[in-house]
DNA sequence: TATATTTGCAACCGATTGGTTTCATAATAA
DNA sequence: TTATTATGAAACCAATCGGTTGCAAATATA
C-alpha cells in the first residue's frame, strides 16, 4: 500500500480536512459535520493521514483532536522547489527547448 | 472521472516523467526507456497529465514531443501557498492550539 | 451501575487505477 | 510501393480507493 503525502493530498475530501485542522485541532466528528460524508469515512481519510504523518494525533478522554503536522507538508512544497527556478526563472527558454531540439537534428 | 493536477502528481511514476520532461521535451517512446514498464502505460500517463494541462504536446512528423507546462504546476503551489504561513511563522503558535482548546474547556 | 457518547476497525461493495496485449493510423525509410 | 517506426485507442484484468453498515472498546454521564 502506498503511503505518501502527494497520495494523500490527491483526494479533494483529505485536502479539505487538512485545511480544516490547519486552523485548529478538531475531533473526527467534529471534522465530520462539515463534510455530506459518514464519520467512519472521514477517520478512514484521517488514518491514511496518519499513516503519512501529515496529521498528528492527541488524545483527550475519549476523544481524539487531530491537527496538522506542518513539517511532513513541507516535504510535497520540496518537490515542488526543483520546478519553481523553471517556471521563474527560466520560463522563456523552456519554452525554446522543442526548437532546440528539432534545430540539432538538421 | 476526477482530473486535476493532485491526482496527477499522486503517481510516482507520473512524477519522474515530469521531472524527465522538465528538463527537456521528450517522445513517449524517449520516455519510456527511462521506466520498466511498457510505451503504452507512459503514454497512458501522458495523457492524464495531458488532461490536467500539466503537459504540452507538439508534433513534429510522426514524433510528438511532450513538455512541462509550468504555468499549471503552479497550481499546486497556490495551494500550498496557504500553508507556509503556518510552517514558517505560526509554528509555535499552532503546536499550542490543542492546549488553548482544552483550557477553554474548563 | 446502567446508559450514552466517541472512536477505531472489519467486512463488504461499486468505481477507478495502473498495467497489459492487441490493433489501427499516420509518417518515414528501403 | 512496401516495409518499418511512432503513436494513440480499445478491451481486458487484478489491485486499490472511497464509501457504506455493523460492531467492539473505552470514556463520560445519568
Amino acid at each position: 500500500m502506498r503511503r505518501d503525502p502527494f497520495q494523500a493530498i490527491a483526494d479533494p475530501t483529505r485536502r479539505a480536512i487538512i485545511l480544516l485542522i490547519a486552523v485548529q485541532a478538531m475531533t473526527p466528528n467534529a471534522i465530520a459535520v462539515h463534510f455530506d460524508t459518514t464519520r467512519q469515512a472521514v477517520s478512514k481519510h484521517l488514518r491514511i493521514l496518519s499513516e503519512c504523518r501529515l496529521v498528528k494525533q492527541e488524545r483527550s478522554g475519549r476523544e481524539i483532536y487531530y491537527q496538522l503536522n506542518p513539517t511532513k507538508m513541507k516535504e510535497i512544497d520540496k518537490w515542488l522547489e526543483q520546478f519553481r527556478k523553471i517556471w521563474e526563472d527560466r520560463f522563456n527558454q523552456l519554452d525554446n527547448v522543442l526548437a532546440t531540439i528539432k534545430n540539432n537534428k538538421k
